[in-house]
RNA sequence: GGUCCCAUCGUCUAGCGGUUAGGACAUCGGCCUCUCACGUCGGUAACACGGGUUCAAGUCCCGUUGGGAUCGCCA
């Protein structure tokens, strides 16, 4: 048995929308687990809708997807050079011609004069309501026209019995042929229409599998007919419910971030929306987070479900942040920070130690990387922005005396980064330990000083627990921002801080 | 309207003739606690309806209702 052939065939006319990136990861997955050829095509035949901005936009999102293609074009200016090449449609123009003339002369297709104005009329001299389902007969269907006039080239579609295909999803799904139309293969301007130019090209570049969305499964009686007209045999088909905005209408570019591109600035990981689109339309068990490598070897097209799913961006960023808080690796969440932290203006090295041990400590807490970015601000800042809402809230001068012994005791107890002798986690307990035991002899409560100093080394009401915090920022930065914080708690005006 | 397709909590889903109908997100409440989270314990919440088939139906069949796709020289 040969191995598959899959493709994934967007047409260039906007961003790589996240049904689409669906689709691609499908077909990706079957060709990886099955060791066959992932294909890349652009279906660029719409001259009037497509743009170079488009095509780059789904490399790029393909690639940060990591939905690599082993076929196809490597760049926007690559016309691909696999062995099925070109792999623009736009390259292909007299493979169309060539195959629509054999139908021709095989009889299976005919050239057709009639313009759009004939087929208007004809269907506006018919009542209302008969308009919607006419279906244009054309007069040169069985006449040998040699006019060298404008012409479209179309199929001679049967007037009798059924067009069936087996569909992995659906199963078999048949459609009595006279419903079918003389459907049109060549435009008056010599470019394939889709449903043409894909059959060619997927017969062309030994496609053994189409799987695409359920849209499409009302395009695929009409393309059975034509690898019927080519005596060639039909590739398997499978049809992917459809991704919802409700119940009503399809996910569009209104509904928020439908475009990868806007993910990847969301701060999103690849693997968690990834794994949030699989599960539209297919599951395995009760399991939620994959990486790529896992799904390829769970997925087969038995557990692919039939019925269409609302889009949900608050399960999509849950899903997303248990990848942070559990799967991902720390490399992997250093590498993702970087540009999140420089929109920041905070400049930070792969290398800084300091990345690491933040991002262990914000992980837990973050939904996306941005997020993440936000709550590591404090950390990588001479002198960290204070959220006056907390500062108000927490800083009184009756704290101040605290503070400044809290100062006291992160010079003395927390440990420098270059001379622990644990792990970062050990130092945190031992740590915590210790300040527990300090603010104890104190003869205060934890909670009573817990928020101004939270306030005084972080700038916020909210971070980390204190102890991981001091280690991250070591002992002189630590006992500079408590003893900043008692400052500014004492310059507080009693009565000010009291007033209502 | 024609043709094709679909139908389990609000949402994504598990279920593939016998289950207290399970999980996750969301939601509500408790616990944990130096904050926010995380975690944890618990609650609310679903088989669209009507007929069959069967000892037994969420699961099979038919119908109804509801919903989607499509009806372009778009893809």
């Amino acid at each position: 048995m040969d191995k598959p052939r899959l493709r994934f065939a967007p047409s260039p006319t906007g961003y790589l929308h996240i049904g689409g990136a669906r689709t691609a990861l499908f077909n990706w997955l079957w060709a990886r687990k099955t060791g066959g050829t992932f294909v890349l095509r652009i279906e660029d035949t719409d001259v009037a809708r497509n743009t170079r901005e488009s095509v780059e936009a789904i490399f790029t999102a393909m690639k940060w997807l990591g939905l690599d293609w082993d076929e196809g074009p490597k760049d926007a200016d690559d016309q691909g050079g696999g062995p099925n090449g070109p792999y623009f449609q736009s390259k292909r123009l007299a493979l169309y011609r060539e195959h629509a003339d054999k139908l021709i002369r095989s009889g299976h297709a005919y050239r057709c004069y009639a313009t759009k104005e004939d087929i208007d009329a004809a269907r506006m001299a018919l009542p209302e309501k008969l308009r919607a389902s006419f279906h244009f007969q054309s007069p040169w269907r069985d006449k040998r026209a040699e006019l060298d006039k404008p012409h479209v080239v179309r199929i001679k579609a049967p007037s009798e019995g059924e067009v069936s295909f087996d569909d992995l999803v659906f199963g078999t799904i048949k459609v009595p042929a006279h419903t079918l139309r003389d459907e049109i293969l060549i435009r008056e301007n010599g470019m394939p229409l889709y449903n043409f130019g894909c059959v060619v090209d997927d017969l062309t570049m030994g496609i053994t599998h189409v799987i695409r969305g359920k849209d499409h499964i009302i395009n695929t009686s009409p393309q059975v007919l034509m690898y019927r007209a080519f005596g060639a045999k039909l590739p398997t088909f499978g049809h992917l419910p459809m991704l919802m905005k409700n119940s009503k209408e399809k996910l569009s570019k209104r509904d928020g971030a439908v475009g990868v591109g806007e993910y990847e600035a969301l701060g999103y990981l690849p693997d968690g929306l990834l794994s949030y689109l699989v599960r539209f339309g297919w599951s395995f068990g009760d399991e939620e987070l994959f990486t790529k490598a896992s799904l390829a070897e769970k997925f087969d097209w038995d557990r692919v479900s039939k019925s269409d799913g609302i889009y949900d961006f608050k399960k999509c960023k849950a899903i997303n942040q248990k990848f942070i808080a559990k799967l991902a690796t720390i490399d992997e969440l250093a590498k993702g920070s970087i540009k999140p932290l420089a929109d920041r203006s905070l400049i930070v090295s792969l290398s800084d130690p300091r990345l690491v041990e933040s991002i262990n400590t914000v992980r837990e807490r973050a939904e996306t990387l941005v997020v993440m970015a936000e709550a590591m601000d404090f950390y990588l800042r001479d002198v960290p922005a204070m959220d006056d809402a907390a500062v108000t809230k927490f800083y009184k001068p009756e704290v101040a005396d605290t503070l400044e012994k809290l100062a006291e005791f992160a010079a003395t107890h927390v440990v420098e980064r270059e001379a622990r002798t644990m792990s970062f986690g050990e130092h945190q307990k031992a740590l915590e330990e210790a300040l527990r035991t300090f603010v104890t002899g104190l003869g205060i409560e934890m909670k009573a000083i817990g928020q101004p100093a939270r306030v005084a080394l972080t700038g916020r009401g909210a971070s980390p627990d204190l102890a991981s915090v001091m280690l991250v920022l070591g002992p002189s930065v630590s006992a500079r921002r408590l003893r900043d914080g008692a400052a500014r708690a004492r310059a507080i005006e009693p009565a000010a801080a009291g007033a209502p």
